[in-house]
DNA sequence: TTAATTCCCTATATGACAGATAGGTTTTAT
DNA sequence: ATAAAACCTATCTGTCATATAGGGAATTAA
C-alpha cells in the first residue's frame, strides 16, 4: 500500500494541474474538497515544490501552479517522491542500490530475478502514465458540456 | 521494499524446496546458510506451516518439506502471508478492499485507474511465477556435472 | 530410558516511521 | 493595516519491522 501521504499528493497534483492555466490553487481549497488534514497537505506541497514540481506564491491570491508541464510528471516520479525508492530489492534500485546483506551471489539470485520482472513491469507503466495523461483520460471518459453538444 | 521478513521466507522456500525428495531441511540449516537470525527464522517457518505451505517434523532428524508442490505456490501468495495484501490501495485489493476515505468517486478515480495498471502489471508476475519456476531456472542456468557431462 | 535435537509458542524490547498536530513567521494583494 | 496565503520547525502518538528471549513439547538416536 502507498502511504496517505503519497495519496494526498496525487490529489493535490490532479487538482492543481487541472486547474485554468495560470490560476493558482490554494492549499486549502485542496484540503477542502479531499478532506485532507490542511497542515499535514501544506507540508506535502512544500515537498512538492522543493521538487521542482510545483511553483509557489506567497500572499494574497496565493497557491500552487505546475512548474513543469503534466504530461511531463510521471506518476513514478512523484511516487518516489514520499515513499523513496520503489524497488522490491535494495539492489534492484538504480537510483540507491544497495547490497543486500545475505545475498551470496547477485546475478544468480533468483528472488532478486523475479521481483526484477515484477519491478519492469510495475515501472512500464508507472515511469511512462503522467499526470497529464491521467487528465486527459479524465477529459475523455466526462467532456464539457460544449463538448457534449458538438458531439450531440 | 519488500520486508527482510518476506525476502528471508523466500531464501527459505526456495532452500527447502531444493532439498532431495522427502528430505527434511531444519531451521538452523537455513539460518547457518544465509545467515538469518534463527529465532527469527523459527517464526516464519511456524507461519508457513500455519499458511499450509510448509510441513514441519519434529525431533532429531526432524525439519521441513514442501506440504504442496512447489510450482503450486506462487512468489504472490507467500508475499500476502509476510506483507499483507499488495495492491498499492486499498480500493484495489480483491482479497481485503477497503474503499479510500477521501474517495468521491471510484469509478472516476484517475489515481485508482493509473495504480490499477500498475498493480494488474505486477501480478501478472508474482501471481504466475512460482517457487518452481524459480527452480527450474536455477537448474537451467547452472545445471549437475552429470548434466555438464553428458552435454559436453 | 535418557539425552539430544528439533520444532512450537508467547512475551518483550527497541528504533523507525506514518500520520498527523501545533504554533508560529514571512510575503503579498487590497 | 489587515487578511490571506505560503513557509518552517518541532513535537506527539500509535503502529510496525526486526528482532531477542526463554522456555515447552515432541521425537528419536543411543
Amino acid at each position: 500500500m502507498i502511504s496517505n501521504k503519497a495519496r494526498y499528493a496525487f490529489r493535490a497534483l490532479l487538482a492543481i494541474a487541472a486547474a485554468p492555466e495560470g490560476e493558482a490553487t490554494t492549499s486549502a481549497e485542496v484540503a477542502r474538497r479531499y478532506a485532507i488534514p490542511h497542515k499535514f497537505l501544506e507540508q506535502i506541497l512544500l515537498d512538492l515544490r522543493k521538487a521542482g514540481i510545483l511553483e509557489s506564491k506567497r500572499g494574497k491570491s496565493g497557491g500552487y501552479v505546475m512548474l513543469r508541464p503534466a504530461d511531463t510528471v510521471s506518476f513514478g516520479e512523484v511516487l518516489r517522491i514520499f515513499e523513496g525508492p520503489l524497488a522490491p530489492l535494495p539492489c534492484l534500485s538504480r537510483q540507491s542500490y544497495r547490497r543486500c546483506e545475505d545475498c551470496v551471489s547477485e546475478t544468480h539470485c533468483e528472488i532478486r530475478k523475479e521481483f526484477g520482472r515484477a519491478y519492469d513491469a510495475s515501472r512500464a507503466v508507472l515511469d511512462t502514465r503522467t499526470i497529464g495523461d491521467a487528465l486527459a483520460d479524465a477529459a475523455d471518459r466526462a467532456p464539457s458540456r460544449r463538448e457534449d453538444r458538438r458531439a450531440g
